[in-house]
DNA sequence: AGCAAAATCGAT
DNA sequence: TCGATTTTGCTA
């Protein structure tokens, strides 16, 4: 049915729980549920005829699961089909008295599960906030029946009794503290079997509706007298008369309820002075449920005028979505993109519909939070990461409410899975990022590539934004696949920056290098600074610098659990591995030959800070990468900083290139073009040229010209000549012609198959056996298997072995024959420890 | 995934 | 040879 428009199609798949005809006996009644682990089937547990009356498709119950533990299951159907093969279980407790997930939601985790071949069950545990997904927790008590003298207990054992007379519950986890150590149930069973204690589950809600402390004047002194007494009475008290008198003035004012943290704080008296009135019985508390997100709007800001551009572009997309239901918009850095994504929302919400707009994690700033506030008000919803469980379970509930409250959703990719109702418009902004793809735990899905089949199921118009588009989203523009639309001109017409490629190779021969930047990097440097404009350095490594070499024997430290060389944090003085985090002491001898001669090979934005430090001593200077934004405002801190022009130059990695406004920014220098340029990747060319043409894009915005700096050994290479002259139409077609001869997206698809096993050689056998037999069936369309560059991570060797699936090949049948040789890979005893994972259309 | 039974390991 | 650790099998 969506062939044609979608690049792939909706496929269904019946639960194995299905399988197993059955005798209809309308009697007995059953639920299909679907559990959160990683397990390809449905079961089914048997209900009353209550339950099956009350319960629907899309409610939770909690269910008992294996020996002992209950799990947070999903009603997938209910029905009458009595298993043959084994007796079901009767479920613990219905936990929702409404389905919390509906009908196209099911549909869409059908969707996910399929294309990117992980269970349902990963899919729920990835869609619903983990504050849904409740489990329940051993708690260990002390059995009062049954006295238990000492002398009978060894000595762990009367650890935990003796801790019972102190405190009446235990769980598992305080008894790994209490025994300082892991394994704690030998222990549990022979207390057990002792009598000394009982076990029981238990299952809690994650979720607590937020309450809010209020206090009012108790109703004995409404009365003019008696109030007139308290004062007086009070007069011996004055930091107690303080607060009433507060509190008289404040509910004057703002004429509503008085919360205790405002009284306290307007008062300027502690929480114990309330404590005090309202054990006197003078004041009377009270609690409120409250949201946690609220929106301290002021005015809604009244939409911008477009320009001639925007407003063409906006006539453009319209047309567009009268013939296509998704539309490329490919607006260059700084064209206004946003306003016209407003103009499109407030249709689609005068509509009363609802509107996703997705932006990679990242991107997700205040300052666009803001800025759609301002519009919107109260209409916006946002979610992500950052946001604390409680804080998405609400936005969760407010769509599944269809609450005025999300009309708007802005969120990070996780966004795909809330509730929507009645879903009218999707916008996949910055689409060429590769962060919309999901790495690891399964599902690996793609959020822009999952956003267009969320919108063909709600047959809402999807858009995808981006001033470097994907080669796939371009593809299929130019296919007639997607609609497509251009804007061309930057907001107030200010010029695309200026982009000078400097030859550092031919710098360096002619000596005219100061560390790692160019005369040219430090003259333009000079004159930004002297004009009182900022300055942004751009270097895609972080650290000081990525390894460590020994001068006299050339031995480099090595992470212990990984294959790389450690990368110098010059900061902290230490050595850490960027792939599992080990970290250790910077060494001052060479650990094989013992010289202190130790030299730093390569440079990290660390390093490069330095050296502006050095180089421009009366600057500020502050750096942005994963080192310094750690914490929940450490990004927002630098953003705001560099926004108020505390900050002159800001070095970074890629962090930089995500949709940030910065108004004073003239130079932007990018350290070494090389390093990403040989990145062992298909994708490293179009990748480099999107990530320079974004950088770049924060040069000049308001109204000077920017100017963009280069550095790299080759200025002849063709991306980078490409990025000189903004030309993404023959970066586009070049790279095609690249994807066509060596078989690569979006030309063919890809699976990736990674195998994982501390063992060496039988990583090594079991890809061979693996690979062999995807030979057999998909001949010279299989790659590998090859080790990846970084062979060994947190002491497991990975291999991959990668799938190239033609055009024209069937996507299910080729999903289904890798399921098969996977499922026979796992009868082969040897190789059952080998971890495998898939991973479809892999970045 | 998580848990327990079964199989294998290893030091007395 | 017994106890500890790793592998294997199953969940409804």
């Amino acid at each position: 049915m969506l062939e044609g428009i979608l690049p792939f199609s909706i496929e269904h798949n019946t639960g194995n729980a299905l399988l197993i005809k059955t005798k209809i006996n309308n009697n007995l009644h059953y639920i299909d549920v679907i559990l959160p682990i990683p397990l390809q089937k449905l079961f089914t547990y048997s209900i009353t005829e209550a339950e099956a009356i009350f319960l629907k498709v899309g409610m939770r119950v909690a269910v008992p699961f294996g020996k002992s533990k209950i799990y947070t299951a999903l009603v997938q159907r209910v029905h009458n089909e009595k298993p043959l093969v084994y007796g079901a279980k009767d479920i613990h407790q219905i936990l929702d008295e409404l389905p919390i997930v509906n009908e196209s939601q099911l549909r869409f985790w059908q969707w996910i599960s399929n294309y990117y071949m992980c269970t349902l069950g990963e899919v729920m545990r990835a869609a619903l906030p983990s504050a849904f997904l409740l489990e329940s927790e051993t708690i260990i008590s002390k059995n009062n029946d049954k006295i238990i003298a000492d002398t009978d207990l060894k000595d762990d054992e009367f650890l935990v009794y003796e801790a019972l007379h102190h405190q009446s519950s235990l769980k598992i986890h305080d008894l790994m503290n209490i025994l300082d150590r892991k394994n704690v149930l030998p222990v549990i069973k022979r207390l057990l079997e002792k009598e000394a204690i009982h076990l029981d589950e238990e299952i809690y809600e994650k979720y607590k509706p937020k309450w809010v402390r209020y206090v009012k004047l108790n109703a004995n002194f409404s009365s003019e007298a008696k109030l007139q007494k308290l004062i007086e009475d009070l007069s011996r008290a004055p930091k107690q008369k303080q607060v009433i008198l507060t509190l008289f003035s404040l509910s004057a004012k703002t004429k509503k309820p008085i919360k205790v943290s405002e009284l306290s704080h307007e008062s300027q008296s502690s929480s114990t002075i309330i404590k005090a009135l309202i054990d006197k019985g003078i004041l009377e508390e009270y609690h409120i449920q409250t949201d946690r997100i609220t929106y301290s709007g002021e005015e809604n800001e009244a939409l911008k005028r477009l320009n001639l551009h925007q407003t063409n572009a906006l006539n453009d997309i319209s047309q567009s979505f009268e013939k296509q239901n998704i539309t490329l918009l490919h607006g260059v850095t700084s064209s206004g993109k946003t306003e016209i994504y407003v103009k499109l929302i407030e249709d689609v919400l005068a509509q009363g519909k609802q509107v996703l707009y997705l932006l990679p994690e990242i991107a997700l700033t205040t300052q666009l939070v803001t800025r759609l506030q301002n519009y919107f008000g109260e209409q916006v919803a946002v979610f992500h990461s950052k946001y604390s469980i409680h804080e998405r379970v609400e936005v969760y509930h407010n769509l599944l409410n269809n609450s005025e409250k999300a009309r708007i959703v802005l969120g990070a990719r996780s966004s795909i899975f809330l509730p929507f109702q009645n879903l009218g418009f999707i916008i996949v902004d910055e689409e060429h990022e590769q962060s919309y793809k999901q790495f690891d735990p399964a599902p690996r899905y793609h959020a822009r590539d999952s956003a267009i089949v969320l919108g063909s199921i709600h047959k809402a118009k999807t858009l995808l934004g981006s001033a470097t588009p994907s080669l796939e989203s371009y593809f299929n523009a130019k296919q007639n696949k997607y609609g497509f639309v251009e804007l061309n001109t930057r907001y107030n017409d200010v010029l695309m920056p200026e982009i000078e490629l400097v030859d550092i190779k031919d710098k360096h021969k002619r000596k005219r290098m100061t560390g790692h930047f160019s005369d040219r990097l430090i003259e333009e440097m000079k004159e930004t600074l002297e004009a009182n404009q900022q300055i942004i350095l751009f270097q895609n490594r972080r650290g000081f610098s990525p390894i460590v070499e020994c001068n006299t024997c050339g031995h480099a430290p090595q992470c212990p659990n990984c294959d790389v060389s450690l990368t110098y944090h010059q900061y902290r003085n230490e050595l850490r591995c960027h792939y599992c985090g080990y970290h250790s002491a910077m060494l001052q001898n060479c650990m094989a030959c013992g010289s202190s001669e130790l030299d730093s090979k390569g440079f990290g934005t660390e390093q490069i800070e330095v050296e502006v430090k050095a180089l421009f001593p009366e600057y500020k200077v502050a750096r942005m990468d994963l080192d310094t934004t750690r914490g929940k405002y450490g990004y927002e801190k630098i953003i705001t900083s560099f926004e108020q022009q505390e900050v002159d130059i800001l070095v970074g990695t890629q962090m930089l290139t995500k949709g940030l406004d910065f108004r004073h920014v003239r130079l932007v220098g990018i350290m070494n073009a090389d390093n990403m340029l040989n990145f062992p990747d298909f994708r490293a060319h179009e990748r480099s040229f999107q990530l320079m043409l974004q950088v770049s894009g924060r040069a000049g915005r308001t109204d000077a010209r920017g100017k963009v700096l280069i550095q790299t050994y080759n200025p002849y290479h063709k991306i980078l000549q490409q990025v000189s002259t903004h030309d993404y139409v023959s970066m586009f077609s070049e790279q095609m012609d690249d994807r066509y001869n060596y078989k690569y997206p979006p030309i063919y698809r890809l699976i990736k198959i990674t195998l994982k096993h501390k063992d060496y050689n039988r990583v090594n056998l079991a890809s061979d056996w693996f690979a062999k037999s995807l030979r057999l069936v998909f001949a010279d369309y299989v790659l590998g298997p090859e080790f990846p560059p970084v062979s060994r991570i947190r002491n497991q060797f990975h291999k991959n072995i990668l799938v190239k699936i033609p055009q024209k090949q069937s996507l299910s049948k080729t999903k289904a024959a890798i399921l098969k040789i996977q499922n026979s890979f796992d009868n082969v005893k040897d190789f059952r420890s080998v971890r495998v994972v898939l991973n479809v259309d892999n970045y």
